[in-house]
DNA sequence: GTGATTGCAAATCGTTTGCACGTTC
DNA sequence: GAACGTGCAAACGATTTGCAATCAC
C-alpha cells in the first residue's frame, strides 16, 4: 500500500498537469496516509505538517488525481465523500459502521459479475458503480449499548435528530 | 404505485406525528408523484400547484416521512439525494446515465444474499445498503455522440469543468 | 393549554470559483 | 512569456436551524 510518489508525479506529468510544490505537499500527504480519506481531513493533517497548500489548492489537487486516475472517489451517502489512491489496490466495496464511523472494504467478485450481467440485459454501459452498506460492526456490535434505532417503533414526539442515520 | 393518502396519514398520526395541512400538501404532492424525486423538485412542484408549504416544513416533512418508514431515501453520490414511496414497492438499486441522467430500477436477489454472506464473514450487521450503477442507457449509447470521456487519455492543459462525473 | 409545527431568514457544511498575482514549462 | 497554478475571500447549493408566532390535539 506504499505508493511511491514518483507515480502520482510522473502521471501528472504525462497527463499534462504542472508540478508545483503544493501539489507535492498533497501528494506527500496522501501518501502517508494508510487508506481512506477526505478532502478536509487531507487539508488539516496537511497544516498539521507545516506544509503549505490552500484549502482550494488541496481540492484542486484532488480533483486533478481523480482526473489523472491517481485517486478514486467514494460517495458514500450524507454527504460524505472520501478518496483513496487507485494504484496498487483494486477496486472494492465499503462497509460503514452507523456507530462507530469505521469504514472498512471488502471484494465480492460475484456481486461484480451479477452486476454487469444486470447490466447486460438491460443494455446499459456501466462505467463504475457504488455498493455501500450501512450497518454495525463487530465491536460495536458487542458493545452493544447502541443499537441504532433500525426501524425503532417508537412514537416518538419530540423532534430528535436523526442521530443515526439507515 | 398509487398511493393512497391515508396510509401516510395515519401512519404518520400513529407515529405521533401531527397531521397539518402543510404536511398534507406534501403528501399529495408525493403521492401525485411516479416515482423518485427530489426536495427541491417536489418543493416546487408544490409551489407550482399553489400550495402552501415553505421549504424548511417540506425538508422536515420528508424528514419524518423517512422517519416513519414511509419513503425510502436514496443517495446516489455528487450530492443528489432522491427520495421515493417505501410503500408497495420492494428495496431496489438505481442505475444512473451520466448523459442523460435517467434514473432506473433493478432489483437483484442474488446480489442482496451475496451482501448478507459477505457481511455474516465479516461480522457485520447490515441495517441497509445501496448500490447504484453508473453508465450510459441504451437510448443514449445509441445516439452516441455523447461518449462520457470515461478514463480519457488526452492531456487537457486547460482547466475543465468536469463535465460527466465518474 | 401546551407542546408540536410553521415560516422566515440566517447559519451550516463541504466544495467551488473569480480574480490578481506567482510559477512552471 | 504564456498558460497554468495559487491564495484569498466570496459564492455556492442543498439542507438545517433558531426563534417567535401558530396550530393540532
Amino acid at each position: 500500500m506504499h505508493v511511491p510518489p514518483e507515480t502520482f508525479e510522473s502521471r501528472l506529468r504525462q497527463r499534462g498537469f504542472r508540478v508545483t510544490s503544493e501539489r507535492r505537499a498533497v501528494v506527500r500527504a496522501i501518501v502517508r496516509h494508510r487508506d481512506h480519506f477526505d478532502a478536509e481531513g487531507l487539508l488539516s493533517e496537511i497544516r498539521r505538517e507545516g506544509e503549505a497548500a490552500s484549502r482550494a489548492t488541496v481540492y484542486r489537487t484532488i480533483a486533478c488525481l481523480v482526473d489523472a486516475g491517481l485517486l478514486r472517489k467514494y460517495d458514500l451517502g450524507d454527504r460524505r465523500t472520501l478518496f483513496e489512491p487507485a494504484v496498487g489496490k483494486d477496486h472494492h466495496e465499503h462497509m460503514i459502521c452507523v456507530v462507530c464511523g469505521t469504514i472498512s472494504e471488502f471484494v465480492e467478485e460475484r456481486i461484480e459479475r451479477l452486476q454487469d450481467e444486470v447490466c447486460r440485459a438491460q443494455r446499459f454501459r456501466p462505467l463504475s458503480h457504488t455498493l455501500h452498506i450501512h450497518g454495525v460492526c463487530e465491536r460495536c456490535d458487542r458493545s452493544g449499548e447502541a443499537t441504532p434505532s433500525d426501524d425503532g417503533d417508537a412514537l416518538p414526539q419530540v423532534w430528535r435528530r436523526r442521530a443515526a442515520r439507515g
